[in-house]
RNA sequence: GUCGGGGUAGCUCAAUUGGCUAGAGCGUAGCACUCAUAAGGCUAAGGUUGUGAGUUCAAUCCUCACCCCCGACACCA
């Protein structure tokens, strides 16, 4: 029987259409899932999208529509970014506005109320009148709003549920150590230590009160307090999974697997690494396997923003490149791990170089010259993947797929299709063949069963463009051009 | 400010414990070729490795000072 693996993206907040930043979040999750299930895994993989909370009300009712609408419309839209980018059709897609994530929130709160964790508190929020919204210490400028600097910040008494994080630091302290690839990459964790270890960690406010926003989970036992939307988005990782009601689900993908690796932004650490952990130990649920964050994308150097006009926008790139190319520089051309600077001029570039005379060009030189000299197709290796039988190559890709390492993962393949370009030119089997037929063939037996190989590690990252491939080496014929070249 | 990570070719990045002429891809220029998407190959140009000093036979790597960039410092969903 195949072994379980669980892997979820972040719940993308629905208060803007889907950004390139989680289209590369959502890749590198599919790109991982799709290798662990060729690695011989059975993989659940997660996604979906956080409709609770004060923007989403807000934005709603900007535009004039209730809330559930407005989510409606907007799940729609992020699903639609499912299918642009050939993301495994399999996914789980998981709202938090389903009935059954809400019962597993509240579930999760009344474990966590009993273990004592929960418990009602007075506390003062900062109040900008001017733009009616509560205000955080970091976005006040010398006490007052950066928006409204004339108007004085008004103190509101509110009484709130708080979850007693403190409690958490020593045991959150302690799982670090005793996992120390949690985080990865290692430098994140250790920024939540010396949190940790520095300030120390404070209770956080854990409900609103629903006369000022009633979008979100009632809490149980309290009518007049809805869910502060992050103590309900978190819990979809396991509500996902059927939790609590599922209890054979909740035990193969979350007890089994050794619980689930997500993916996740920088912004996220905090929530995902600490928060959601102290959560999970006081409803004694056992941790998350694994955070892999990532940086996030600039481009031409400035944050993407609509005011400055260079927002990347995933649907018009696909539309223009295709599924596969867009696949292919998020994984090849964005940091795995840091921030990295994304322009159209960059993508074009990429595109050509590598898929239109990289691996384009290799796939029908070959192909035009195998159809010619080669009488029958080669035996395609359709069992390769992560078998003793790989090259060195091979292997190398596999271990920096380990490593969530996706871009050097895709330059050794590119290496290795170079290295098919090299000994094209060395050996000319197109010249070969007008005086030695059987050498030529042989020379091109040997290029298409590396060939293939690529083609099969190449899956994860490209699936349509491997099975168009694979498909041509198996007809032993030239298949139409992958990626014309842009000019 | 405190803590952490960086500053290497036009661009994006590599350089096992300090050790041969600091590497690769892209981009640029030239050469020969033609199976291929005017693609591919070969060659070349391009670096006082942020600055100054120190340790050492030897420093991109270690030490100190300085300059610059980035991240964390909580409810940003």
């Amino acid at each position: 029987m195949s072994k379980p693996f669980y892997i979820t993206t972040t719940l993308p907040y629905v208060n803007a259409a889907p950004h390139i930043g989680f289209a590369f979040e959502l890749v590198s999750a599919d790109i991982i899932a799709r290798h662990k299930r060729l690695a011989g895994y059975e993989v659940f993989f997660n996604t979906g999208t956080d409709e609770h909370g004060v923007k989403v009300f807000r934005k709603a009712k900007e535009e004039g529509k209730d809330p559930q609408t407005y989510v409606d419309e907007y799940a729609k839209k992020y699903r639609a970014l499912l299918s642009a980018l050939g993301i495994s059709p399999s996914v789980h897609f998981i709202r938090t506005t389903d009935a059954a994530h809400k019962k597993a929130a509240q579930e999760l709160w009344k474990r966590s109320f009993n273990a004592g964790d929960i418990y009602k508190k007075k506390y003062r929020i900062k109040y900008c009148v001017g733009c009616e919204l509560e205000k955080t210490e970091s976005e006040l400028e010398n006490g007052h709003c950066q928006v409204h600097p004339h108007l004085d910040i008004e103190i509101i008494e509110e009484e709130n549920y708080f979850f007693r994080l403190s409690a958490y630091q020593e045991r959150l302290l302690a799982f670090y150590e005793e996992h120390n690839d949690f985080v990865v990459p290692p430098f994140r964790l250790n920024e939540m230590r010396s949190l940790i270890r520095g300030k120390g960690l404070e209770d956080f406010s854990i409900s609103r009160l629903k006369a000022k926003m009633p979008w979100g989970v009632p809490v149980p036992g309290d009518s007049e307090q809805v869910f502060y939307v992050w103590f309900d988005a978190l819990v979809s990782y396991i509500s996902a999974l059927g939790w609590p009601d599922d209890e054979a689900s909740f035990r193969k993908w979350w007890i089994e697997t050794g619980g689930v690796v997500q993916f996740a932004g920088k912004d996220q650490i905090r929530q995902q690494a600490v928060m959601w952990q102290a959560m999970l130990m006081s409803a004694s649920l056992p941790p998350s396997k694994q955070i892999v964050i990532h940086g996030f994308i600039q481009s031409g150097g400035e944050k993407m923003s609509k005011s400055l006009g260079n927002v990347i926008d995933p649907f018009a790139l696909v539309k223009e490149y295709g599924t596969d190319a867009v696949r292919f520089y998020l994984a090849r051309h964005v940091a795995s791990f840091e921030d990295s600077d994304f322009t159209l001029e960059k993508f074009k570039e990429a595109y050509n170089a590598d898929l239109a005379n990289g691996i384009g060009n290799l796939v029908a030189r070959i192909l035009q010259m195998s159809n010619q000299y080669v009488s029958n197709p080669i035996k395609f290796p359709d069992t390769f993947y992560n078998s003793d039988n790989l090259s060195g190559e091979g292997k190398a890709v596999l271990t920096h797929l380990h490593k969530f390492e996706l871009n050097n993962a895709v330059f050794v393949l590119w290496n290795w299709m170079q290295h098919l370009d090299i000994l094209i030119q060395d050996g000319k089997p197109f010249e070969v063949a007008k005086t030695n037929k059987i050498a030529a063939e042989k020379q091109l037996i040997y290029l298409l069963q590396q060939l293939a190989e690529i083609t099969v590690l190449l899956e994860p990252f490209m699936p349509e463009t491997s099975r168009r491939i694979k498909t041509a080496i198996k007809a032993n014929k030239k298949p139409e051009n992958l990626f014309p070249r842009k000019e």
